[in-house]
DNA sequence: TTGAAAGCGGTACCAT
DNA sequence: ATGGTACCGCTTTCAA
C-alpha cells in the first residue's frame, strides 16, 4: 500500500540507503549538479519520483538561512482591490524561483506586529507589506528595515521612515478626481476623507484641496473612514448638518456606497441630486444600480512593481531608498452625471 | 544602533554565551517549563526581550517534524465568498495555537497539485483543501489522505474518495432555491449549471432536477461554467434558441450576473420579463441595479467547523471519516420578483 | 536546578 | 565521480 506511508517522509538519507549510495550523489544527481555519472542520476531521478521525494524545506531554510520567500502582509482579505495587487505580487514571484507567503493583518495593527514578526521567523527574504497602521507600527517596520532582509513598503508609506516602495500617486488621483466633477459644472464638491493616520487617505485629502483651491471653491471635508458605514455616518452627519452638497468626492469605494444608502433613503438620486466620485474600483461597478466613476489604482503594476522592487534590492539591483509611484485613472461611469450631460448636450 | 543588527537573528546559544548560561536553561526559561530558577529565569526572559529574540521556526520544525500550522489551499483570490471560509478557517486555528498558510491554485489543477506539495514540505500538520478539481487531482489528494496529515476537504469533495470534510448541502440548496422560483408561478425554469467536473455544480444541478421532476415540470438545463462570461454564453445560446425563459436558477452568482447583462441587453427587465436566482451571495448585492436573490452558504460556520473539523483529527477525538454537512439559507431579494407578487397582492 | 550531547534533514566544503 | 563531516538552531533525552 504505497499510499498508506508518510507524506513526504522520505530523505536524502533514506534514499541513498535505497540506492546504496552516498547522501551527497543522491542529493547532487537531485540538484542537477555535476559530479555524479548518468547512471547514477537516472536511478535517483527515477526512485525519488517513485517514492514522491521531497526535500524537507524547514531543513534547507535552517542551513541556508533564507526560505526562498517573500513574506507579503496586507491589511484585509476579501477585497479585490488587495487580491488583484497580491496575485500579482505571486506571479513575479513565482517566475523568478520565490514562493509567497501572505499574511493578512485584518485591519489590526497588533495582529500586523504579530504577523511581521511570525515571518521573519520563517526565514522569509523579504518583508512586503501594506501597512494597516504604517505610523503606529513604524516602530517595527524600522527595525525590519534596520535589518538584513529588505522592506518593500506597497499602497501605504510611513512618513518619517525612508523604506523603498510602491504607491499610487493618491494626491494626483484625488486631484483629478476632484477637478472632473469641477469641470462638470458642480461648486460644492465635499470630500469624504479616510483615517488620517494612513497616507492614502491625508493624500487624497490633500489632492481635494489642491484641485478646490486651485478653483476658487470652498473647501469642506468630514473625515469619517474608509468603510460603508462611515460612509453612510459621514454622509448622514453633512446633511443634519444642512450643507449644501452637489457633488461627493469619497475617499474609497466603499464610503461611496455608504453615500449611495443615505442618497437612497432620503429619496434623493444619483447623480441628479448628489453626483458620486469613488477611488478603487471595486468589483462589479457596472451591475450597481448606479455604477460608480472611481479612480482607479493600477493594481496589477502596483503589485509586479513591487515584486520587482525586491527582487531588486534582493539582488543589490537598485538604490535601498528606491519608490515608485504610478499614476491612477479615472474611470467614468454613471454616478457623477458626466454621461447624463453628454446625453442633454447632444440631445438637444 | 540595535536597530541595524540582523532581524531575528539573535539564537539560543547567543543568548546563553552573553548570560553565562547553558542554551538549555534558555530554552526552558524561555519556555515556561520548570527547572529553572525565578532569578535565571528573569534575566533571559529580560535579555532575550531585549535583544528581541525570535526563535528560528525553521530549526523548531525540522525537530519537531510538524510546523504547528494548517495549510489552507482555495481555488481562487478576490472571491468574498472564499475570503469568509478562510477567515473563520484562520480564526479558529489561532484560537487553538495554530497558525495557517494559505494558498491558492488560481482555479488551475496543476497549481493546486504545486501547492499541496509546497505545503507538505512545509511540514503542515493537515491539509485543508477547496480543490479547483477534485477529480483529477484526485491522486493526489488520496496520497495525502493516505498519509500520516489529515486531509480536510471542504466545499467541494472529490467522488470516490473517503476523505473527511465540510460541505453545503448544495443539493437541498438548490432545490430550495428553484421551488422557491416554482412557488411563484414561474413553469419555465431554467438551470444554467456549473462545470460538472465540481461536486457543487453536479449537486446543484440535481437539487434543481429534484424540484422540477417533482412539480413535473420540464427540465432546462445548460452547462455553462462557473463565470461572468459563461453566464453571458449560456444565456444567448438560450435565447437564441428559442427557448422559453421565465425563471433562471444560476449555479453561482457570477453566472446570474451574465445573465442581467444578457437579459438587459435584449432590452428584457428583470424580474418582470426573466426572473433571476443566485447561488452564494457576493457583496454589494444590496447596491445592484436589481438586487439578486441568492441561496447563500454559511461561510463563517464552514470554516469554522473546517478549522475544528482538522483539529479534531489531529487529536483524534473524531473519526477518520466524518462528514459535516451545513445547510443553504435563501435570502429574497428583487430578481426573483417575489418582493414585486406581494406588493402586487397587498397593493390591490 | 543545570548542562552536555544527539539528532531533525538538508547543504557546503573537504577529502578520496 | 564519490563519500565523509561539520554545521544551521532548536528540542529531547540523559547525566550531573
Amino acid at each position: 500500500m504505497e499510499h498508506r506511508q508518510a507524506a513526504g517522509n522520505q530523505t536524502l538519507k533514506q534514499i541513498a540507503r535505497d540506492l546504496n549510495l552516498s547522501l551527497m550523489s543522491v542529493s547532487r544527481a537531485l540538484h542537477g549538479q555535476k559530479g555524479v555519472s548518468e547512471e547514477t542520476r537516472r536511478r535517483v531521478l527515477e526512485h525519488a519520483r517513485h517514492v514522491h521525494y521531497r526535500p524537507n524545506l524547514a531543513a534547507r531554510t535552517l542551513v541556508r538561512r533564507r526560505a526562498q520567500v517573500l513574506g507579503v502582509i496586507f491589511p484585509s482579505l476579501g477585497q479585490t482591490f488587495w487580491a488583484d495587487i497580491v496575485r500579482s505580487i505571486e506571479q513575479v514571484a513565482k517566475a523568478n524561483g520565490y514562493t509567497v507567503l501572505f499574511a493578512h493583518a485584518g485591519d489590526r495593527a497588533e495582529v500586523e506586529r504579530e504577523e511581521i514578526h511570525t515571518l521573519l521567523a520563517r526565514q522569509v527574504d523579504a518583508l512586503l507589506v501594506a501597512s494597516s497602521d504604517p505610523e503606529g507600527n513604524i516602530d517595527v517596520l524600522r527595525q525590519v528595515h534596520g535589518s538584513d532582509r529588505p522592506l518593500v513598503l506597497f499602497d501605504r508609506y510611513a512618513e518619517g521612515l525612508n523604506a523603498p516602495g510602491v504607491f499610487c500617486d493618491d494626491r494626483d488621483g484625488a486631484r483629478r478626481a476632484t477637478e472632473h466633477l469641477i469641470g462638470l459644472g458642480y461648486r460644492r464638491v465635499v470630500h469624504l476623507a479616510g483615517p488620517a493616520n494612513l497616507s492614502v487617505a491625508r493624500d487624497r485629502r490633500r489632492g481635494y484641496e489642491d484641485a478646490m483651491r486651485a478653483a476658487g471653491l470652498p473647501e469642506r471635508v468630514v473625515e469619517c473612514g474608509f468603510g460603508e458605514e462611515a460612509g453612510r455616518q459621514g454622509m448622514r452627519d453633512l446633511l443634519e448638518a444642512g450643507v449644501e452638497v452637489e457633488a461627493v468626492f469619497a475617499a474609497h469605494d466603499p464610503v461611496a456606497f455608504g453615500v449611495m444608502d443615505v442618497v437612497s433613503e432620503r429619496g434623493l438620486r444619483i447623480p441628479e441630486d448628489v453626483a458620486l466620485v469613488g477611488f478603487t474600483d471595486v468589483d462589479h461597478a457596472r451591475h450597481l444600480a448606479v455604477p460608480l466613476t472611481v479612480m482607479a489604482q493600477p493594481t496589477a503594476e502596483m503589485g509586479e512593481a513591487t515584486a520587482r522592487l525586491a527582487l531588486d534590492l534582493l539582488a543589490g539591483r537598485v538604490p535601498p531608498d528606491t519608490r515608485i509611484v504610478l499614476p491612477a485613472r479615472l474611470i467614468v461611469r454613471a454616478s457623477c452625471g458626466a454621461q447624463r450631460r453628454a446625453q442633454e448636450a447632444s440631445g438637444g
